[in-house]
DNA sequence: GTCAAGTAAATTGTCGACAGTCGCCAGATC
DNA sequence: GATCTGGCGACTGTCGACAATTTACTTGAC
């Protein structure tokens, strides 16, 4: 990266499209839940809210559908997508199958400055874990994909990355809407470190044990949250 | 299913949007290479070929960029995706990934029907290599790949599919490029019966690793072609 | 002849408006 | 009373036009 001829220093100022943006929005306030799932998402209120057209909330939402995000039915519109506990199980049963496979390439042939990254992301979720106050919840739960993202892009095969970043968002819904996981948010920070120690051992079966083991608990604890949520709202 | 009370026997008739019917021209035109890899893609253009506006044309390309035929650039616009050798074999290790995990799953919760319709579709691609001077290269890949779907689906693992669904337009869509793959069409249906002779047998590591094979000697035959085009076309 | 700047053309980005479709509810029908 | 029919309201689907940006070209200087 960064090979343009004499940068002026200053960074090239986001020209994020509108698109982008309204994707982001979206995006967020679906995952904090501020839109509930199975709630219709009225484009001209989308447009108005935000003072724009509905042509750029639409192609935002078409992308936010390929995300997962968003449901769409031919002449209803759009829906934030509801995810049931079974749906979940498939999804973490994915997320082995992708970032094992990411750990095996990376153990073949991965790089140094790749496990220093992975050691400073779980320095992240201690230091977000001390916030007391501030601590934000969004925060943590995004930093810990992000360990999980840079895992992947660590592998070297982008297409891996692509269909990570597909489930990803998925997985940061899912927590989001089940709550706190950990009753200690040090917790999260813990379990990522089996993980990284096997990798700098180089131990390709440990490494891969590990990270099975970190995902099925999350899903163990997801799932348990959603299935309660699940029997209470049918109750 | 079919809760219904007395159903007149009618089937809802499909009402494919007008986005959904301009996505797919689009996909066969570049899966066919009518419009070749690195193109422009201009909106207005094909708007007034199809005779519709440039709304749901953009909508379209918003779509299959998500299933990877085409890129998008900020102010730029769509273009034809190139596939480079290097990162087919990025894909086809996906390929492995994803269908390998599906394997496992069909063994150990498949049904007989999936293996029924896995037979069904090898004699199809049989059906397809012998039509003589009305055989259609495409068809035959579709076909292909339908198998490869098939054995996916049949995992029983929504978005495991879902997954493979983003892969396999790209993966004609790379065959399709390079042109034949074998010399005689029926090698094509052959090579897909040690994988279903595995599966009856129920034995997974047999299984996975004849569909790796397959996988493997497809991904060969694909970038050693690519490769040479590449050759030839830097020369 | 090469390069640079400035301008014109073409293309994308966004918008507001109209047509088409769906869901709901009142009224009719059996 | 249950079911079907028709109209009303709200929303999505599509369009053509304008604004913003990129690209191509022209012109000029060195």
């Amino acid at each position: 990266m960064s090979n343009e001829s004499r940068s002026s220093g200053f960074e090239p100022l986001a020209r994020e499209g509108l698109v982008e943006r309204v994707a982001n929005l979206l995006s967020t306030a679906i995952v904090t839940g501020r839109l509930s799932p199975g709630a219709r998402l009225s484009e001209s209120v989308v447009a108005r809210d935000l003072g724009v057209s509905r042509a750029p909330v639409r192609e935002a939402a078409r992308l936010l559908e390929s995300s997962g995000l968003l449901t769409y039915l031919p002449n209803r519109g759009f829906f934030v997508r509801q995810i049931s506990a079974d749906a979940l199980d498939d999804l973490y049963e994915l997320r082995v199958v992708i970032e094992s496979a990411a750990v095996r390439r990376l153990i073949r042939n991965g790089t140094g400055t790749a496990l220093k990254q992975l050691a400073d992301q779980i320095d992240e979720l201690y230091r977000i874990a001390n916030m007391g106050d501030a601590f934000d919840m969004l925060t943590q739960v995004q930093a810990d994909m992000q360990f999980h993202r840079l895992l992947v892009a660590a592998s070297g095969n982008p297409k891996l990355l692509q269909v990570f970043e597909q489930i990803a968002t998925e997985t940061e819904f899912s927590i989001m809407i089940v709550g706190q996981l950990y009753d200690d948010p040090h917790r999260i920070a813990e379990t990522h470190l089996p993980i990284l120690d096997a990798l700098r051992a180089g131990d390709e079966t440990a490494a891969v044990e590990a990270l099975r083991f970190h995902i099925v608990v999350a899903q163990k604890l997801v799932t348990r949250k959603l299935r309660e949520q699940e029997e209470e709202q049918s109750a």
